[in-house]
DNA sequence: AAAGAATCGAACCGATCGGTTCGATGTTGC
DNA sequence: GCAACATCGAACCGATCGGTTCGATTCTTT
């Protein structure tokens, strides 16, 4: 049960904040929620259940956020902005082409398999049926995106003779999808129900760069012989 | 609406069937389910929807099934048996690694991301968080399967001389996502809201099994060259 | 046609749901 | 200390939920 004295203070606030303005007050109900809904749901939580977990009244709950739904969109939101910063900083760093694919696999698979974000993925799809726009938004503000950001990669290292790839796109999928192989998918069905060590992800990783590599690699300073 | 009269008759009963005992009427039931929780999900569809949907009392479909959770697990069950047998049949047909491999794919591709299934996928997915057994079961008797089985193609490939795994597992793990690279993900977040055409299943599996080839293939017979 | 039994469907039950109301309480600024 | 206002929490609303009851209807067998 969440005590609303120990919410961290990001810092002193020059005023009382007018009703539904309150950051820290926000963010104790989007905190209660996340953990309802990754438990539940979305049709299964009920605000009563945010309520409690929260430890935020319903009626101010009402005050921030317009309905349950409006409550879930906006934790939605708040979910996609953190899973791809990282990760797609990764591909401006120096390296070799197997250095940096490593790094990004690497970063990826820990990213994708934690127990979040395989929450936040099952919570998704499960509503996607009903609310395709929920399941593309999240998906085009998170896996498009750091999809992208590899293709650009690729991109420029075609350019840069290090690689040789006849349908870039494809190839950046098939990046991602290698690099979460056998993980995954066992994962968000919970036939694995706990993060994968390091050394899987290594595994995994490992193999997708040589794979990637003794396809698409030109030998010249792709790094491939180097793993 | 569905009349029961509608209902195709498997062959003429020799008699009554005793109550609950109707595979007709059970099977009615069963069809009325399977829209209802495909566009709703478990927890949003209700039991008066799936008693609109069939055309079958409430009552008599107590009398069939225990609950609403031993009817969507009755309907699981049934969704799992049909997804295999016929993509690893596949592998047990003629032809060099590249032609198998290239039919399994494209076979694994098509059905995984069709509508039923991955409607299928999106429910139980949506539930997983709560009756992880649920999700490992699907998993267990469908993908796994199906991974199985191609694992020991793999293997009988290595002991020909045609192939060269260190890692049969993983490649096994490896192949069903590149088959899928860039479309089971984008259809079960709704990125991709139709089944993808033979062109694009064409382009991504032939992709898979020349990248396979590339990495593993001894030249002996594999058939890479042919693509 | 009569009997037996499966099924139907309206009504019901206690519980919970999302959302609303409002007096009481707590917090902040002056 | 007081006034203003944010928040609280109990109570409420109409609706729906999963599951049950039971007389009426339908179907099959004799």
């Amino acid at each position: 049960m969440r005590d609303p004295a120990d919410t961290p203070m990001p810092r002193r606030r020059r005023r009382k904040p007018a009703a539904g303005e309150d950051p820290a007050k926000r963010a104790q109900i989007l905190d209660g929620a996340r953990e309802v809904f990754a438990r539940l749901g979305f049709d299964a939580a009920s605000m009563n259940d945010i309520t409690r977990e929260s430890g935020v009244s319903k009626s101010t709950i009402y005050v921030y956020f317009a309905s349950k739904e409006d409550l879930f969109e906006a934790l939605l939101a708040q979910t996609r902005e953190r899973l791809l910063g990282e990760i797609t900083a990764e591909l401006d760093r120096p390296g070799s082409v197997a250095e940096v694919l490593g790094r990004y696999g690497r970063h990826l698979a820990r990213t994708i398999c934690s127990e979040n974000v395989i929450s936040a993925h099952r919570t998704v799809i499960g509503v996607t049926e009903r609310r395709p726009e929920l399941g593309r938004r999240f998906y085009q503000d998170g896996g498009r995106r750091g999809m992208e950001a590899l293709r650009s990669y690729l991109l420029r290292q075609i350019a840069a003779g290090t690689l040789s790839i006849g349908d870039p796109e494809l190839a950046a999928y098939q990046f991602v999808e290698l690099s979460m192989a056998g993980l995954f998918r066992r994962r968000v069905m919970a036939h694995m129900d706990r993060e994968p060590e390091d050394a899987e992800i290594d595994r995994t990783v490992d193999a997708a760069v040589a794979m990637f590599l003794a396809s698409y690699g030109t030998g010249k300073g792709a790094g491939g012989a180097e793993i």
